[in-house]
DNA sequence: ATTTAATACTACCTTATAGTAGTAATTAAA
DNA sequence: TTTAATTACTACTATAAGGTAGTATTAAAT
């Protein structure tokens, strides 16, 4: 029960970055030396984000990225939905295909319970409101 | 954000026993075709719950498992730590080490709420309260 | 005693995630 | 125009989880 560190790392990156939006530019070298990723790792994961139009990248000398869509309209949610880590409506919390509103598995119930509030906390996060909140990122 | 096959595997042939004890002994061939579970991968699975004392095994012709534990003092949050895969009290959603109290990760306060929430479902579920609650195991 | 049906053990294969390495492409500064 | 600093691309390695195969062991039934 958690999530992947790509996702772990999407969320920490995009948070750093609206908390030095000022620069107008960050590099992949000092999201990697700030934020303790693996530079390679991160670079990958920032080419990702380029591709899906949360961020652009001006390359060269002097190059970096800055946000495209704005950080209020990125949630934690979207950002599990990019790695195939959300929770998703459908899926049994016991991985069992036929278990619905009838025909319910043994955590169905409870399950549900937690997982609409999970999917809500994740969705009214935006990275906006989760930067300024974290002292730690 | 979900959990490991092996937990999930495990909460089920453990709910499928408490509703099948009256059989006396459970072969893992008749778990096996019953909840659609790898024979092979089952029974490395039993030989673990055998293990740590969750049931007892009976060797040869005839044999097969029941409960050693009582089903009522056996909960979901033991098999999720059983296979590494709690909810962890200490660790960041982030995986950031430094991030407590005071040194908040950007998702630190929601999580924490949501974290509770989930750790008090997982514990105060008992494989005999869940089992009776699923139609489909 | 032999056969059969069961669990236990050892070793391997497969797949996805995480991470690393090297090089190409780009662009501003020197 | 060369160099340096940057992103992008391709390909590989490491690790853990999931799953498979074969054989040994056990014990009741025949």
């Amino acid at each position: 029960m958690h999530l992947s560190n790509t996702s772990k790392y999407t969320i920490r990156i995009l948070a750093y970055m609206v908390n030095h939006e000022d620069e107008s530019l960050i590099s992949a070298k000092a999201l990697s030396e700030n934020l303790n990723i693996p530079y390679k790792f991160l670079t990958k994961i920032m080419t990702e984000l380029v591709s899906v139009g949360f961020i652009e990248s001006i390359r060269g000398r002097e190059g970096g990225y800055k946000f495209l869509k704005k950080a209020s309209q990125i949630t934690v949610s979207d950002i599990l939905a990019l790695f195939n880590d959300s929770i998703k409506d459908e899926a049994c919390i016991l991985g069992i295909d036929s278990c619905n509103a009838k025909q319910k598995c043994a955590l169905h119930d409870k399950w549900i319970k937690s997982k609409l509030e999970l999917q809500k906390m994740f969705k009214e996060s935006t990275i906006e409101s989760i930067a300024k909140e974290g002292s730690k990122i």
